[in-house]
DNA sequence: CTGAAAGCGCTTACAG
DNA sequence: CTGAAAGCGCTTACAG
């Protein structure tokens, strides 16, 4: 059997569809019990709207496009689970959409986006390509980004104030005495690793430690890439002996390379990371680090994307405080003799 | 300025927008130069269909609804990876939802997919509650599980082969000569419980070694219930050399249990998780575990779905093999003397 | 090869 | 308070 459209409930009811349709979004104009009788005959009959029909006419889909690098990102899902939260709570849905970071990949979602009429759209942890950028804009429909790692032309994002976040971090091992402390970076020129490491600069400046190029070693966000930077910070004549990294995947690769070459966290060197991923609290061990609120902004950005659909302004741009977290991988340095 | 509309290519075109329709889906009917014309003007003017003008009409939205406990879980993230990457491959969008596992949220969750008229479901790794079932079923389209806990009336599921699996990591642990071999499950009561149970069970018999109940102690699927239930065994009179534990999230727990306790994973304790998480390859030490597929489920269940929204049968249950992965929380047990 | 017409399932002015 | 009509933007038999 079809499913029933708004005809056979009117069938049903003996009344015009143009009377059911008031009914069943409780027009004032209709008098109660016509109302309730007809929700009644509906909802006997199962019948649902069909929110296609009623998005063409009225240019509105109530449905919101996310795009994501991977979803397989644990950050990323976070950051999506709070978004969706927040668009259900308003009745809208999500279409989840990964690029993959593949150009033909970012053209297709965006034109899929644009064939379903998404009202709004959320780019989340993006590089957003220098094609995609123009494409997006196109659709002429509200876009607000999550932690975008270029500053473009988009208007409306949320951010981590990676600026002070880091220079707390970098502060946390100043104040238990350290000063040979490196930066382990990301190599690929992205915005939040040139905030981070403005604010361990910012830090080191604070408290007159001198900035040495050589304490800065450039990974590549991932386990590996801060295993090998951190190889690299170990042959080091005077090794430092406290390393802020990047991120924590990156001070998972570090970790391995501290460990290989005999040396012991956070006795022989402290270590920070920078978003808290569930691993942090698992590893050996557990990661001091900054937590980034990834739910927390993920509502915000559907937010912000809210506002700008109903047409009302909204701020151009949150930064959301991270909050260092507390645990086992720094500690005060060894004093010289003790070496 | 409004968006195109196919009238408005047809006017361009001078033709009628039955003619543009035909163009845009390059119809045979036409003469290859009028196709060609109409797309050049089409495409100068940014006219993009519009996917729920045509939904109406076809009757198909070339959408599907993926319901999931929450993204957050990295396992379930995976797996929705999969997904969308072949949904989207074949031309379908996802509108992905969170049920948080609350009833009301799952009510809403349906009642949206059913507006929506989304072509097919797939929901991941839920336990499908009690109220949930019926509502599902009673939108008459294909759904398709993912490693659903419970056995329901849903025909359609893909599941990790938790007896074989289970009886491999066991074996494995036999093999390296444990014999006080525990298993640390899940108090649910979830088919994946009973199934990993019974492959333990399995192996144990294989390798004639009796089953001793007291060597069987209940977490809750986390790290917290994983400690907790470690713990317990770690009192008895003679504690296991080994334990197999329901999953990894369990197996940190345990982890942590057996380090406060003062003794070495695998020196004193062997360990073998189930899932293989990011984490599990992280922690120390590496721990063994059996590795999901994730993504590859996630693929099984939109190639599945899509079958059947073309009305073509497909498998009703596929079991896709776990795979064993040798890190380093396991060893062969320390001889008695050594003790 | 192309157009006019009908229709998908709704919403909403416009009448009455 | 309710109905008839128009229209949202498409697809697709039916004619020609």
């Amino acid at each position: 059997m079809r499913k029933p459209s708004i005809k056979d409930i009117a069938a049903a009811a003996g009344v015009s569809h143009s009377t059911v349709s008031r009914a069943l979004r409780n027009s004032p104009l209709l008098k109660p019990e016509t109302i309730q009788r007809i929700q009644k005959i509906a909802q006997e009959k199962g019948y649902t709207a069909s929110a296609v029909a009623r998005s063409l006419v009225t240019r509105r889909t109530h449905t919101i496009g996310v795009v994501v690098t991977t979803i397989a990102d644990p950050f990323v899902a976070e950051v999506v689970s709070g978004i969706e939260q927040t668009a259900n709570d308003h009745g809208y849905s999500v279409f989840l959409a990964n690029s993959n970071a593949e150009p033909e990949r970012e053209l297709k979602v965006a034109q899929s986006f644009a064939e379903r009429r998404v009202d709004g759209i959320i780019v989340t942890s993006s590089r957003v390509g220098a094609l995609y950028t123009p494409m997006l804009s196109s659709l002429q429909i509200p876009i607000v980004l999550v932690n975008n790692q270029h500053p473009g032309q988009f208007v409306h994002s949320v951010m981590i104030a990676n600026f002070e976040a880091s220079r707390d971090a970098t502060r946390h091992l100043i104040q238990l005495g350290h000063t040979r402390i490196a930066y382990l970076g990301d190599r690929f020129g992205y915005q939040s690793d040139t905030e981070r490491f403005a604010g361990y600069r910012e830090a080191l400046d604070c408290a007159g430690i001198p900035f040495l190029p050589e304490l800065v070693s450039h990974g590549d966000g991932k386990p590996e890439g801060g295993y090998e930077a951190m190889k690299k910070l170990l042959t080091l004549p005077e090794p430092p002996t406290a390393v802020f990294c990047y991120n924590d995947m990156s001070a998972l690769g570090a970790l391995k390379a501290i460990r290989e070459a005999g040396l012991r966290v956070p006795r022989d060197i402290s270590l920070v990371g920078f978003d808290d991923l569930f691993v942090a609290e698992y590893c050996e061990p557990p990661l001091t680090t900054v937590r980034q609120p990834r739910r927390h902004m993920g509502r915000l950005a559907a937010e912000i994307l809210l506002k700008l659909i109903q047409g009302a302004g909204a701020e151009e741009l949150i930064r959301v405080p991270g909050e260092l977290i507390l645990r086992e991988s720094t500690a005060p340095p060894r004093s010289p003799e003790s070496r």
